[in-house]
DNA sequence: CTATTTCCTACTATGTCAATAGGAATTTGT
DNA sequence: ACAAATTCCTATTGACATAGTAGGAAATAG
C-alpha cells in the first residue's frame, strides 16, 4: 500500500511541474493549492531534496523547483524514493534478505513476476503523463 | 506491502492443495514442513476458516482442508481474504472513502489503472499455478 | 478416558504512519 | 543594518498495524 508520503510526494511534483515558471515555487503555495499541511509537507520535500529530485532554496524568494523537465521523471523514481521500495514483499524488497527456503518457495517466482509487472508499470509512466 | 499473513497464508493453501488425501491435515505437520511457528499459523487458518476458504475440524484425526479443487481458487481471492484488500491506495481501498479532491485529482486515474492491472494479475492466477 | 487437535481470548513488543511543534539558519529587498 | 519570508533541522506524539506468544477450553476418535 503506497502511503502519504509517496502519494503527497507525488502530488507536490505534479504542482510544481503545473506552476513552473522557472523561479522557485515556496512550499506555502503548494501546501494550499493541494490541501496538505505545510508541515507535513516539510518531510516530504526535505526527502525529495536529498533524494536529488527537486532542489530548495532558502530566504525570500525561495522555495522549490524541479532539476529537470517533467518528461524526465518516471513515476517509479518517486514512489521509490518516497517509500523505501515498491517491491510486493519483504523478500523482495531487501537484497539482504536472506531467506533459508528461497530455493524450494513455490510462490517466489510469482511475487518475482508480480514485482516485474509493478516496476515496468511505474518506471515506465513519466510525470508528463500525470498533468 | 503484501505481509506474512498474505504470504503464509498462501503458502498454507498450497500445502493444502499439495498434501491433499482426502483426509484432514493437521496444522502441526503444515508448520513443521512451512517452518513457521504452529501457534502464528493458528490465527491466519481460523481467518481462512471464516471466509470459507478452507474447513477444519476438531479433535484427534482433525485438521484442515481444501473445500475445492485448487484450480477453483484464485491467489486474488486469497490474498485479499488475508488482506483485507490489495489495494495499492487508501483512495481505492475504501468504498466509503470520499475524498474531496476526487474529481481534480490528478493521480487518481493512475492508482485506478494500476489497480486494475494487480486485481487482473492476482485474479487471474489460480492455486493450481502454484503447484 | 486419553490423546490429539482445533478453537478462543488475551496479551505484548516493536515499528510505522501521519502528523505537530518550535525554532535556527538562510536569503532578498529596502 | 534590518525585517520579512522561507527553508532547514530536531524532537515529540498518538494511533494503529505487524508479528507474534501464552494458556487453556472444547471437540473428536479410538
Amino acid at each position: 500500500m503506497i502511503s502519504t508520503k509517496g502519494r503527497y510526494g507525488l502530488r507536490v511534483m505534479i504542482d510544481l511541474a503545473q506552476n513552473d515558471n522557472g523561479s522557485y515555487i515556496p512550499l506555502k503555495d503548494i501546501a494550499e493549492r493541494q490541501e496538505i499541511s505545510k508541515k507535513y509537507l516539510e518531510i516530504i520535500v526535505k526527502q525529495m531534496v536529498e533524494g536529488g529530485l527537486i532542489k530548495g532554496l532558502s530566504g525570500k524568494g525561495g522555495g522549490y523547483k524541479l532539476v529537470k523537465k517533467p518528461e524526465k521523471y518516471t513515476v517509479g523514481e518517486i514512489l521509490t524514493l518516497m517509500e523505501g521500495t515498491i517491491s510486493s514483499v519483504a523478500c523482495l524488497a531487501d537484497k539482504n534478505y536472506d531467506c533459508l527456503r528461497r530455493k524450494k518457495c513455490k510462490t517466489l517466482p510469482m511475487w518475482k513476476e508480480f514485482d516485474g509487472i509493478v516496476h515496468d508499470y511505474f518506471y515506465g509512466k513519466k510525470l508528463s503523463d500525470l498533468l
